[in-house]
DNA sequence: ACAAAAGTGTTACTTTTACACCCATGG
DNA sequence: CCATGGGTGTAAAAGTAACACTTTTGT
């Protein structure tokens, strides 16, 4: 028996859902990868924390709702996102049914709206501080995490989490809070210097030594050129 | 302007969607990785190659519905399979809008009903040959291959593609299908042996020699006994 | 006897890890 | 002048990649 042989009317009587998109929003301050979770003023769940959600528009895509939901939060555009999948659990919303595809963005902390964040009464946490959070959006988090380790080790994504310009002992600590360890510091600097995609520039960032570090920025433009030629990018 | 203030009625007047599940299945079969397609009876599209779908029902969970999916053509339960993603594109479905939830399942080619998949008008297409498939399935498919391989080199997830018991060359074409290089055979059968999951027993298959290739069957205790000791599986 | 696939170790090379001291500067 | 973080090279170890001949057996 084949369901499918009737013509036609293919769409009718199928069930129809909400969808939700949710952000897992990545900062990196004071040496530690944190966060941007807002508290909810509204049911359901008021009072908890939870990721920025949105639900998908008619004539939206999935993708163009994530920005949207991101830009509404921080201000942002063209920022660093990607899908980790779609979450569809029967009640994982006790309200009512809702599916919730979720994308993890990479954003420089100093560098948003910080009162259109503070009018959905966002806040940083530290990922080692995160709470119990809303439906199942620890779950959510726990799978970015782990996404956005294995991206990082094979591209070259988390100067999204900095500055245009960074020092090396700054780009370490990041590294060392994405993937939860510490690094050796002649053999991260060496890694990465060998990669040849790091502008040095003439500036050194006092604020943490008297010595002060040199700022590097990433070039691009030589990263795009390398990747051509099939190198291959990995920390 | 925070439009979430509001309280109550949270769900309402928001758009609902349909929702379906696409299955990019995998088989192995004359040295070649393969995928299940069918080719359609029904509108819309009629008469073109595409994969397996069906829409998400009420009260199904998403990966319920790609598990009863791949039944409706496969007959099997209980099979390897792994998200891919959600697609959200506005007019990625010319009929109506739909999204679609992908899922990869690695199946043995030999062992499913094959009654019932004919009954869809399925048909094994090797990889290489894949044609131009309906909406944005050839796109699914680009994105499964990759992430089988990613998988595959850090998970033993091939051996769902393969009888319980196989020989090592066998296991090789195999490895070699889903990377798409040749490896070398003493290194890869070190390698594999290595890892100390793999049970040899007296028989042969003498179906490709006259010597005959030793049976091997993967040892699925052993295995988690490794991978809860910290170790590490990689091809 | 021979064709055809199965099976088997060693060496060079590349990558990764471990490790300790001097430098520059503001206070 | 000294405390603090910034910067630098080398050697051992592990892992990966390259490579050729012997074995078995059905025809």
């Amino acid at each position: 028996m084949v369901e499918n042989e009737e013509v036609g009317n293919y769409y009718e009587n199928k069930d129809r859902f909400y969808v939700a998109v949710d952000c897992i929003i990545f900062g990196f301050h004071e040496d530690e990868l944190k966060l941007l979770l807002i508290r909810r003023m509204f049911d359901p769940c008021k009072g908890e924390l939870s990721l920025m959600g949105g639900f998908l528009n008619k004539g939206e895509s999935i993708e163009a709702a994530a920005e949207r939901v991101l830009q509404e939060l921080t201000g942002l555009e063209n920022v660093f996102m990607e899908q980790i999948g779609i979450f569809g659990e029967v009640n994982r919303d006790p309200g009512e049914r809702v599916l919730s595809a979720a994308y993890y963005a990479l954003i420089n902390s100093d560098d948003y709206d910080k009162v259109l964040a503070e009018s959905h009464h966002a806040v940083w946490v530290p990922m080692k501080d995160i709470p119990e959070l809303i439906f199942d959006h620890n779950l959510m988090v726990m799978i970015a995490l782990k996404q956005l380790k294995r991206k990082a080790s094979v591209e070259p994504i988390g100067f999204n989490l900095l500055p245009q310009y960074f020092t090396l002992p700054q780009l370490q600590t990041l590294y060392e809070a994405i993937f939860g360890e510490t690094l050796d510091k002649r053999n991260f600097r060496k890694k990465v210097l060998s990669m040849d995609v790091f502008e040095k520039t003439d500036e050194k960032d006092k604020s943490n030594s008297k010595r002060g570090a040199f700022y590097y920025r990433f070039d691009y433009d030589k990263y795009n050129a390398l990747m051509q030629n099939g190198s291959h990018f990995a920390l």
